[in-house]
This record gives C-alpha cells, structure tokens and sequence, in this order.
DNA sequence: GCTTGCGCTTGACGCGGCGTCAACCTGTAG
DNA sequence: CTACAGGTTGACGCCGCGTCAAGCGCAAGC
C-alpha cells in the first residue's frame, strides 16, 4: 500500500522522531507541511520527506537547525559549513577531553584523602594559574604503578615528555593544514622528531623499519588513535601514516 | 594591604568569572556571600572564597551546578558523585567522536559531486536502518589513499576488521570493570586475542616481546591513545599495559 | 546644591531543541 | 449519544549564565 501522503504520526513513526519534533520544524520553519487537511492536520508528501531525511542526516552530526536550514535552502556552501562544524566539534572533543583529564585529578585527590579541598588558601589568587598548579600538583594522568621508567623521569622530566607530544602534535597539525605532500621536506622533518619522541619512549630500544610502519598505520585503522590527528583534516591520520612510511623506507 | 572582606567586582577579577555569576550562584544559593552591607552590596570573606574555589574546581569538570551544591553541602558523597558525572562525560566524548565520523561522512560524500541526498529515496523508511547503511556506503572513515592491504580486504573484511576492535574495546571495559588482576586468567585471555590483532593489521608480522612492550607503553603515554582505554576506568591504560607486558614475558 | 559618573543593585528576556502538560476540536466506531 | 483516538494550538521548563534596562548610594567637581 503506497500512499502519496503522511500523517504526523506516520512520518514520526518511520523516521523514529517525535511529532512534536515534527511541529517544531513546522513552526521554525525548518520543515513546513505539504498542506494541511481538515482541522488543521499536516499532511506530508515524499518531497517533504525527501527534505526531513536532509535534516535528520545533518541532525545527526550534531549541527543547529539555523545552520541546516541555511544549508538547505542553498544560502550557505554545503561544504563550508559543514567544514566550520567539523572545527567546532573538534573543539567540543578537547574540552571533554579536558574535563575529563580533570575529573580524573580530582577523584584522585579525593581517594587520596583529602576532600575537594584546595591546597593552599587562596594566594595570588588567579583562578586560571591556580588551576594550572593543582593539575600539575596531581599528575592529570592516570597512576603509573609498575612504571619505573616513567617515575624515574621526575616531575620535571614528565612534564617535558608530554610538552613534547603536545608539540609534535601541534606540528603535525601544521604541516596536515599546509597541505604539503608527506614525502616533502617540512613532512619529513616532522616524522624525524616523531621518531625521536618515540624512540624516548622506548626507552632507547631499536626501532625498526617494519616495526614503525606497522604502527603508524594503526594510526589510521584505530579510530580512536586516529583522533589524535584527525583535529585539522579527516585525512590527517592518513598523513602521518605516509610520511612515517617514506621516512622508514628512507631512514631506518 | 590584606583585606578580609572583598566586593564582587574583586572577587571577580581575581577569580576570572564575572560578577554576574557570582549573582547567579547567590540567587541559587551555591554561593551566599557573607554579608551585605550598604545598600545591598555583597560581601564575601574566606570562607566564602574557599568554597568558590571548590565550586569552580568542579565546575571545570564540567558538573551541573546543582550536583556541586549538592556534593559540597556533604549531601552526596563526593567520590560517587564525580564517578557518575564521569561516565557522563565518557558517553558525550563518544557523541562527539560519532558526530565527527558522521560530519566527516557526509562532508566526503559532497565532495564526490553529491549535494546532501540520501541514495535512495525513502525505501524501508526508518531512520536508523538508514543511517546505518549511509555510513556503511560512505566508509565513515577517512580516505585509505596508499593501502592497498585496507582495500583488498574489501568492504566486509573492514567491516569484520572494525568489529574486531570494537568487541576488543569492549572485552577489556569488561575486564577492567570486574577489577580482576592483569595477570589473571581473564585480563591474558583477553591480551591474547589483543595480539591476534595487532598482528592481523600488522599483515603478519612478526610481533616481537620487547615492540609488544613498546606499544603498550605508549598506550599509556600517548593521552588520546589512553583515551582508548579508560572509558570505565582512568585506570585503564595502565591495566592494558601491564597485561600486555606480562602477556609478552610468557608467550613471546 | 546640582550634576556627573562609578559601582553596585534588582528584575527580566534570551538562547536551543525539543519534552511535557493543558485545553480543545473532529471524525469514527460502538 | 458517547467514547476514544489522533490531531490541533499555546505555554512553561530545562541550564548557565550574557545582556539589556532601570534605579540607588556615594564621592568628586562645578
């Protein structure tokens, strides 16, 4: 039985929102009815549908209903749009990540028996520096318990091994958003000191050429790896594997 | 010149929050301040400095404000508080990771020559069937440009790959939750089929004990890759680890 | 004494995407 | 005729403030 025309509920029903969704779009303006029958009843028909199926797909990456109505009715580039959610989604995935790194600290702390506690009364004062400290003070990290290497690097040595990774990240990102070629110069430079880091890591142990290309290219089969270096571009992942794949074939 | 008192415009700037929220938190009553004098202006002192401290060091994890007061007015326990509002803050990383796969998704099909358009008109017609197969067709994954390994799997064999990993992911939630040893029994069982993996996408290369290390240390190094591993736990990484690298001293 | 200006005060609306009443209409089955 | 199913149009609520608007007390300069 194929209708030409749905009820409120038969469109709720099959696409799995609410009807009441539905009327919000109507009145929004997001979404407007084929006509309306009756006493006032909506009724859609599969252009609408056509459109609704837009909307939830674009729903789905978590973009505003303004922004997809502006997409949809071809007053902003698909692309552009969607390229400014990616960055912004980025930057909700730090702030999680952060948030996290934080409530990690803090139920460290508290097991450690303290309550939620401040250590020091207020000094200088500045909420932000402070804030810096306590994380520092309290690792930010999860414990490292049969870790020798790790604890015998110190405070200090810690600090600077993840300023490290924090860097080469950064210039990862870099050379992703130049767009240069993995095999270029500026590529290679960066995979040399992504080696060194790595090799620090190791412990000094050989690093092999088989063995560092097969890592990298868990960077891109582990999505979760690969979100380390997807922030700037979805290829980027992709990126890093090439570049350490040439450097291993040329270097190592 | 140390005062005790200070007006809310100190307050502020030295905290780095604006005074209306401090408004805000006396009209919810998180945060009173300590008297008022003249016509109305508010006052705070140590005490109540101290308890804007702890509220903002919980509020930059991201907890809803009346869960803090809650927690510093000693009706909830504060542990148990933070370790829900951290499974909380797990399930939005995973939002956002998801919204990203599917922003990338879509963002890809455009660039193919396809506006927004789903592939088929409405067929089966629910939603989330459609979702899925969307996904499936576009990859949801970045591009693989050099690898032929990835792309003579074919489209079911990195399917079955990713659902490896996934059940993998899920295997050691489930064993860090039962807060086992990583020694045990369960923790190898689980590190075997860990390895059966790696070597897959490794192509069959040989995976040696001290590279098994190396990696598993970096599980716990590399932040976003610990991101990986401590969804129930902070934890986590460090269990992974360890039960890798006993896993390497008896089978390797 | 009057004005100006600063710093504070108390409301109140707005945001985003709906969920969730409430009060009402309408067509159909019993 | 009644009950019920399924629709309708408001309107409030959520959360953490930003952002006006209108007003008050106090000090300095005229």
């Amino acid at each position: 039985m194929t209708h030409t025309q749905w009820t409120i509920q038969e469109v709720a029903q099959a696409t799995g929102i609410s009807s009441r969704t539905l009327r919000h779009y109507d009145q929004t303006g997001l979404l407007e009815p084929t006509d309306t029958i009756a006493g006032g009843m909506r009724t859609y028909d599969q252009r609408a549908l056509l459109r609704l199926q837009r909307i939830l797909l674009l729903r789905d990456t978590g973009m505003r209903l303004t922004t997809i109505a502006d997409v949809l009715d071809g007053s902003t580039d698909d692309a552009e749009a969607l390229r400014e959610h990616r960055t912004h989604l980025v930057r909700e995935r730090t702030r999680v990540d952060d948030q996290l790194a934080a409530v990690d600290a803090t139920i460290k702390a508290i097991e450690k028996g303290d309550t939620i506690m401040p250590n020091q009364m207020f000094d200088g004062f500045d909420h932000t520096k402070y804030d810096a400290e306590v994380r520092e003070r309290w690792g930010g990290e999860a414990a490292d318990r049969s870790d020798s290497w790790w604890s015998d690097l110190g405070t200090d040595g810690q600090h600077d091994f993840r300023k490290q990774l924090d860097e080469l990240n950064a210039q990862w990102d870099a050379v992703i958003t130049e767009g240069v070629d993995p095999a270029s110069d500026r590529a290679q430079e960066v995979a040399k000191r992504h080696v060194g880091w790595m090799t620090a890591s190791w412990q000094g142990q050989q690093l092999e050429a088989d063995m560092l290309k097969g890592i990298s290219q868990m960077y891109v089969d582990d999505e979760r790896f690969a979100a380390n270096y997807n922030r700037v571009s979805p290829e980027g992942p992709a990126f890093v594997r090439d570049a350490l794949h040439v450097y291993a074939d040329r270097n190592i």
